[in-house]
DNA sequence: TATACGTGGTA
DNA sequence: TTACCAAGTAT
């Protein structure tokens, strides 16, 4: 019955030629190198943030070889902005791997998934998209475009990811994948995703593959993918006092964030918590300090919520506070340097930049 | 398997 | 404003 599907299939094919989004890694010819930085932006991150960052990246790491023998802090200030800044570090560790055994990508998806930061979808996206060998990267997009159209009602999760993917196995899916090309498939099952297929209020109407969807004809798009039963994790209110010590250059006092904490290895402001709902939280040390701004700057991280404020302060008097002893200290000018300084404690000195 | 990991946009 | 969402992976 899958063997129905195939001329549905050639519809989503038809209305993605009309319909292809020309994003600037979607290139004629693929170079895998630069689909795996591009998939690996692009991992729980808007097509929107990444644009603006992609050209640069290259042209400051126009090969592979080039960010293998490039300083891991340069790809870390190019990373900047994007989050989930582990990613650098395991793609840096990729293509040092990569460079180190001759420059070319493991074969398979299995192979793939042993390079840092290469996971089942990256794995697949490599394969499908950048080799355009046969394969299924199973993303969000596919996940939901997927589950809706054949009705799979599996928890979203990775349980979903994997029945999802299954679909491989089956022969005349493959078979119809095959015939499609691998990348023009997945590819058009991801803008449909993304521009119809949606998470919320997804446009029915519009979708090629309206007449044969199968959550559609019962009425279930709202409901698939189902979501997962276990309550959401509660966001966390935290306020932090961001001290600003000034030497007689002007530059400001930072300290590094170390293995274990938010931010590895970026420049912070020296920190304190002055109020947390989480009464564990071991990001930062608790103080008790009087008279900070009363102005503040809200940033977030995972599930905290950050209130910032600020109070300038003398070096001496913040050591007198006794906390952050045993730390990494340096002074920075902030708006020059070439260090990587964490993006929250950027904002708030640029909030007091633009109000000077 | 559940949780940690950033940030910006939208309803 | 809150809640959710966006081309996941590592532990």
């Amino acid at each position: 019955m899958l063997k129905n599907r195939v001329k549905e299939f050639e519809k989503l094919l038809s209305w993605s030629s009309e319909n292809y989004a020309h994003l600037p890694w979607r290139t004629e010819v693929r170079d895998l190198y630069r689909v795996l930085v591009s998939e690996v932006m692009l991992q729980q991150t808007t097509v929107a943030t990444v644009l603006p960052r992609y050209e640069s990246f290259f042209e400051q790491f126009p090969t592979l070889a080039d960010l293998a023998n490039a300083e891991e802090n340069d790809l870390a200030l190019a990373w900047k902005g994007l989050g989930y800044y582990r990613r650098a570090q395991n793609l840096y560790k990729a293509v040092n791997m990569i460079h180190q055994s001759g420059g070319e990508f493991p074969q398979g998806e299995e192979k793939l998934q042993q390079v840092p930061g290469v996971g089942p979808y990256t794995a697949a996206a490599l394969t499908a998209i950048g080799r355009n060998e046969l394969a299924l990267a199973v993303d969000g997009n596919l996940q939901r475009v997927l589950s809706r159209y054949f009705l799979i009602e599996v928890e979203q999760g990775p349980k979903l990811q994997k029945a999802v993917h299954s679909l491989i196995q089956n022969k005349s899916f493959a078979k119809t994948l095959e015939h499609c090309g691998p990348r023009k498939f997945n590819e058009a099952l991801m803008d449909l995703g993304r521009t119809i297929c949606k998470a919320r209020n997804p446009k029915c109407g519009e979708c090629p593959l309206a007449d044969s969807c199968e959550a559609l004809k019962v009425q279930k798009t709202d409901c698939i993918p189902v979501k997962t039963a276990k309550k959401k994790v509660a966001i966390s209110e935290l306020k932090l006092l961001r001290f600003l010590i000034k030497n007689k250059q002007g530059e400001l006092l930072f300290y590094k964030k170390r293995k274990g904490e938010w931010l590895k290895d970026q420049w912070e402001l020296p920190t304190a918590i002055i109020e947390s709902e989480d009464k564990d939280l071991k990001q930062y040390p608790f103080a008790e300090v009087a008279n900070y701004s009363s102005q503040q700057i809200t940033t977030a991280i995972t599930r905290y919520r950050i209130r910032n404020h600020w109070k300038a302060m003398d070096e001496l008097d913040f050591r007198d506070l006794g906390i952050l002893n045993d730390r990494d200290f340096t002074f920075l000018a902030w708006d020059k340097t070439q260090e990587h300084i964490s993006t929250a404690s950027e904002k708030v000195l640029n909030h007091l930049n633009e109000q000077a």
